[in-house]
RNA sequence: GGAGGGGUCGCAUAGUGGUUUAGUGCGCUCGCUUGGAAAGCGUGUAUGUCGCAAGGCAUCGAGAGUUCGAAUCUCUCCUCCUCCGCCA
């Protein structure tokens, strides 16, 4: 959620936001108009309750009939403009929430991820002298990837990395993790449902529809993660926490699930677009200071760098424009890994500084000088299974093997994946 | 799933309808004292919100209710603990 102050103070800011993002702008004098009024309800209401604590202080005691008929009035008016209060205090609220983060002066302006600016291009392309399959295929074949049986049994979007696939998954997943506990941040294996209302902080979804955004189960209140981000940021939410403390580094490991409505008949062949699937993900909490929090996004950046070098993996990092970026996102780069199957480069990575869009519904502050300040909460991508299907792809041999990166092998304990009948 | 007991201003506690503008202890702040320290004494010590300010208002897990008046009574929910059941 963004600042009401700042809306109240610089309505031209949001306004150019909001045009940047391809937002409707009534929202914004619809908000100032109800505020206004919210504002002169309030402090009618607490005059009137100011009366109320006099009254009551003054009879120390039983009061007489007199009393009683003045209070009983007080009483009677206050529920009345309180129900007002209320009620535009819910409109305002519900509007407010509408509005997104305001992004970065850096960020590209555009319409959608088209729009989106390359700014960097690393590794090779693979150039194969036979024809490259996609990792539909080439799972198939190997015996490493399973489809065909995932949608008999649990429909379309899903699959099964199978015999030296999944040891490869979780080799990934697992040195991927590793190697950022080594960089001292804390691992984190997080709840994968949370309440509605925690869902509701992380200032993805408004209200309205939270159990219909997400697999749900709403008898319990229960929402399934898309993302580890979404039971890692609440982590700290209504704590102040220590200054020293910063910044404050947390890598998770978790299962995501989406459920991708809205894009059918995108991506329908392999697993790159999936209901279920497993990330390794960085948030960190940094203190409220641009400076500070964009630099922090640029090392988060790094590590998922690092990471696709070490698995040579060819990719670009793309700048997302502002009609790309999520609502409670200030910045984003975008990692695109190339994928020889799709012959093109798809997202596989994201890293974001959402400021303190995110802390402000969640209460996380930290106390600076006696003050206690909203927290800047960052989340990264480090790795999820759309790398391990790159890997594939991209390490693929003529003779149908897949090569697996030299830092996996450890963890693998093989070097190659072969065909079972060579 | 069943039974019982809790959630109060950093921590620990008092508080069973109006003297609570929430008391006390510990911790911490500043000061006095001292050669220095401890002890002692004094002072301060939550958050949010409206307001230029003075100040007002709200918050005793959350929400609703009863009442002229609620930390205190009622209801719903959340959460923690103990025990039983189930279980990797």
């Amino acid at each position: 959620m963004i600042d009401i102050n700042l809306l109240r103070q610089q309505p031209e800011l949001i306004k150019t936001a909001l045009t940047n993002r391809q937002k409707d702008l009534s929202v914004i004098s619809q908000i100032l108009g109800i505020d206004e009024n919210y504002r002169t309800t309030l402090s009618e209401v607490e005059k009137l309750r100011s009366e109320q604590n006099a009254l009551s202080r003054s009879f120390k005691g039983k009061p007489t009939s007199e009393q009683l008929i003045k209070s009983t009035e007080v009483k009677n008016n206050l529920k009345i403009k309180e129900g007002e209060l209320s009620s535009s205090e819910k409109i305002r609220d519900n509007l407010l929430e509408e509005i997104p983060n305001i992004p970065s002066d850096d960020t590209p302006i555009g319409k959608d991820d088209n729009d989106n600016v390359v700014f960097k291009t690393v590794g090779e392309i693979p150039k194969f002298d036979f024809q490259p399959l996609d990792h539909a295929d080439l799972g198939e074949k190997l015996d490493i990837i399973d489809i065909k049986k995932a949608a008999q049994l649990s429909g379309s979007r899903f699959g099964y990395f199978k015999g030296q696939g999944a040891v490869l998954e979780m080799a990934v997943m697992f040195y991927a993790f590793t190697k950022l506990t080594k960089k001292g941040f804390t691992g984190m294996i997080p709840p994968v449902m949370v309440k509605s209302d925690t869902e509701w902080k992380c200032g993805y979804a408004s209200n309205k529809n939270l159990m219909g955004a997400y697999y749900s189960i709403p008898e319990d209140d229960l929402i399934f993660i898309s993302s580890s981000e979404h039971a890692v940021v609440p982590y700290h939410m209504d704590e102040i926490l220590d200054q020293k403390s910063f910044p404050i580094k947390y890598v998770n490991y978790s299962p995501c699930f989406r459920r991708e409505a809205g894009t059918y008949g995108k991506d329908m062949k392999g697993m790159l677009r999936v209901h279920f699937f497993n990330k390794v993900e960085m948030n960190v909490f940094t203190l409220p200071d641009y400076k500070i929090s964009d630099a922090m996004c640029l090392e988060m950046l790094n590590n998922e760098e690092e990471l696709m070098q070490e698995l040579e993996l060819p990719y670009q990092i793309v700048k997302a424009c502002t009609g790309d970026l999520p609502q409670p996102n200030r910045r984003m780069y975008d990692i695109n890994t190339w994928f020889p199957g799709q012959n093109a480069y798809r997202e596989t990575q994201s890293c974001s500084n959402c400021g303190d869009y995110q802390s402000r519904r969640l209460n996380t502050k930290v106390k600076i000088d006696g003050k206690n300040e909203l927290v800047h909460i960052l989340n990264a991508t480090l790795i999820t299974d759309r790398a391990v299907l790159a890997i594939i792809e991209n390490h693929q041999q003529a003779d149908g093997s897949i090569k697996i990166p030299k830092v996996l092998q450890p963890y693998t304990g093989f070097e190659i994946i072969r065909p079972n009948n060579s």
